[in-house]
DNA sequence: TAGCGGGTTGCATTTTGTGCACCCCCTATT
DNA sequence: AATAGGGGGTGCACAAAATGCAACCCGCTA
């Protein structure tokens, strides 16, 4: 890193991290003189510049404390682009995984009503390729990347989404019906991925997990399939590294390892 | 909305926006020339703020194409703007409007000067969903969202939010003008929950209700939309599901049922 | 009433951002 | 091999924007 020269437009950039910081989130925000003296900056400038800020969107202030903190805008920006940078972010873990880690087939994918979407896509002697948006659908009820997407979803909500979808296609140990499915996918939540033994196809198993955005929503899976006679004896381990993957490219896409929606649903409003 | 005087921040912002417009993120990012022609800038200083948003992790450049795209830095924020209780609690409710009670597209959405920004979306399994709404704005006066979010605003302060906004816009019955507006917010209020009959757009009709933090304010509007043909008939019906839906979501976040507006007011201090 | 914490504004100063011209690099085209 | 054109970066003189100090407003309280 080079020293960087101060200019401007640093200075209000680092205004957003001063309240992005722990400290100022705990405290539900920071007024003018704190962010200041934070910055060692003076106050004055600080207040226009959050003014802009605030103009924009991009912090907030909130009426009675005269406190700001980071506003919606951002969380604007970072929806738009969440997809953009799905696939920049995914392409080179997906990469290392087939190089360095796995050596076999990994996919990035995401769901699709009941069914799963592949958007990414390299092997092991190949380069990465972009499937287009109107890629191959594969059921997601006997595929490892179908069940690391559905790995939030409560019983009642797979009867809905899996009400009249059929459960006899697939390998000899496809889950037979829902509530197969679900002690499934209740044994992938606990894990943190999921795996498939000859259930999609004869000889054929796999590992996934799924990767989350800012807001902790499953959003993708990654995932890895190889033959069994290949991949079968080290399926745990294939599961944990990527495991290890999906968090990392979840990490950058915002995701602070907290919100799980498991979670969230049971956790109501800590102060 | 008076014309802010330009200024190098809001100009570097801007860049930002422009990252994330549709346009943008379809082509995997942008280059210098391509955002220099978009916003009307000589391509030198495009050139050097990015590198300074590049260093800072706001956006980032991939290294084939050139092009610039948002950086990990605004996920990273927007995980913090996210608030956290909201979208918590907001998440599990949605899917269950979408899943068991009403089978048709969910919003959570907050107001955002006097525009909705969508926070949260969730579409039934079965509808092609293509468009992803999370992060766009879209106008408060002729969306039932917008409503639910207006819902405690006086004639007066509609004058102040709207004016100068133009109600020329939308489908065939959206208000044409604030004391329109204000006559469809005082029905709303009755009813606890606002819908709009092809107000945004033609074939579309839409509910929503008011969510209310601890103060009793309103922060936030669930809402649901669907074509005419579908909902139209049970628009009521669902009005309520919605405001059921919302009220559940308001008592999560401390609400009690029993403080408004009149009293929020002076009741000061958040922890 | 004076003092204090917190915030904003006026204004002279100067750092910064700006735009122009120019240069680099790559790749089609002739 | 020469050339044109797209895309991107840099040097420099100039104008504009950010800066910091001091003054000021406001509400609170000792």
């Amino acid at each position: 890193m080079a020293d960087e020269p101060p200019s401007s437009l640093r200075r209000a950039l680092a205004l957003l991290d001063a309240l992005a910081s722990d400290d100022a989130v705990a405290q539900g925000g920071w007024g003018v003189n704190r962010l200041a003296a934070h910055q060692g900056r003076d106050k004055s400038q600080v207040s226009r510049t959050l003014r802009i800020l605030a103009d924009a969107g991009y912090v907030e202030r909130d009426a009675e404390s005269m406190t700001y903190r980071i506003g919606w805008h951002v969380f604007a920006l970072a929806a738009r682009a969440a997809d953009q940078r799905l696939l920049a972010a995914g392409a080179p873990i997906i990469r290392r995984l087939v190089e360095k880690d796995l050596g076999e087939r990994i996919h990035l994918s995401v769901l699709q009503g009941n069914e799963v979407l592949t958007l990414l896509t390299e092997t092991p002697p190949h380069a990465v390729q972009t499937v287009a948006w109107a890629g191959r659908l594969v059921p997601a009820h006997n595929t490892s990347s179908g069940r690391a997407l559905l790995i939030d979803l409560e019983r009642d909500e797979l009867d809905r989404l899996f009400a009249g979808v059929r459960f006899d296609v697939g390998g000899p140990n496809a889950p037979r019906n829902i509530e197969d499915l679900n002690q499934r996918i209740v044994l992938a939540r606990r894990r943190g991925y999921a795996t498939v033994d000859e259930e999609f196809e004869p000889g054929l198993v796999a590992a996934a997990a799924p990767v989350r955005d800012f807001r902790g929503e499953v959003i993708a899976a990654l995932n890895v399939s190889a033959p069994k006679f290949r991949l079968g004896a080290r399926l745990p381990f294939a599961g944990q590294q990527i495991k290890a993957a999906a968090d990392e490219l979840s990490t950058q896409l915002g995701w602070d390892g907290l919100r799980h929606r498991s979670l969230a649903a049971r956790s109501a409003v800590p102060a």
